[in-house]
DNA sequence: AATCATATGGACAAATTAATCCTTATCCTA
DNA sequence: TAGGATAAGGATTAATTTGTCCATATGATT
């Protein structure tokens, strides 16, 4: 595993917080499950600009941080669903935030960053 | 200016947000001048980890993205104050919001991170 | 004139994160 | 047996973000 050669973060709430969804792809995964999207497969076609080698890296470290678990299923096809733990629930209100700053502000966000010649196109996409 | 080659993601909420505040020292900076630590120099005591031409970089971002303005004033020593805009101050519930969940789960997550073997240290800090 | 405090930003290097490619494994179905 | 669907992850490269070093500029102070 990569070990951060720069000290991290962890006595700043923000940081904290930032560690745990802070990836390309976790709130967005987060808000897959808590929609009863569960398998990786179905999620992959949920979000269609992230491989399911992505997916799958950003679902171990949402385990290790216990905000999902993980269950296993026997027969065919190989099935695995993950879900929300009780902790991983109480991000819910702070994506809930971000989405909705998001959302009301998008517009103009998008125009900044439009002037500023950025590469703006495709994006991760709700469920 | 850098610019990216992998399409950004505009159309998600979080994304969005996370374009405005999701550098690693945008929060902390937005935090300090929510309060009254406006100068540049000043904002590099406050975050001690952060150099000064790290926090000007950012600054300059967040001016972009109209979350702060700027005013130079005339005399010695040179002197340059950044406020946070009306925009600026719709930043700070969703800030919020994260600080508050990262301060209430700060322990389960830095010894998740510790056992996972990663390098924890020195940190952004509140004013 | 030399020096200090403040602010800004170019050029580059280092660190981190994300993406790609490929292999393994299970179990059904044809 | 071969092949398809699902899941997992090693190894590597590409992309992006951070950080360092240094140069410039202003106006006071010594």
């Amino acid at each position: 595993m990569y070990v951060n050669k720069i000290p991290q973060a962890l006595d700043y709430g923000v940081s904290v917080t930032m560690k745990v969804i802070g990836g390309k792809w976790k709130p967005c995964i987060i808000d897959c499950i808590a929609n009863g999207i569960n398998r990786p497969a179905d999620i992959r076609k949920a979000i269609k600009h992230a491989s399911l080698r992505v997916i799958n890296h950003q679902l171990t470290e949402l385990l290790a941080y216990e905000v999902v678990s993980k269950q296993t299923y026997q027969g065919y096809p190989l099935r695995v669903e993950y879900k929300l733990t009780t902790f991983g629930k109480t991000l819910l209100s702070v994506i809930e935030a971000m989405q909705k700053w998001g959302d009301a502000h998008a517009e103009k966000v998008a125009e900044i960053a439009m002037k500023r010649n950025e590469n703006i196109g495709a994006a991760p996409s709700r469920p």
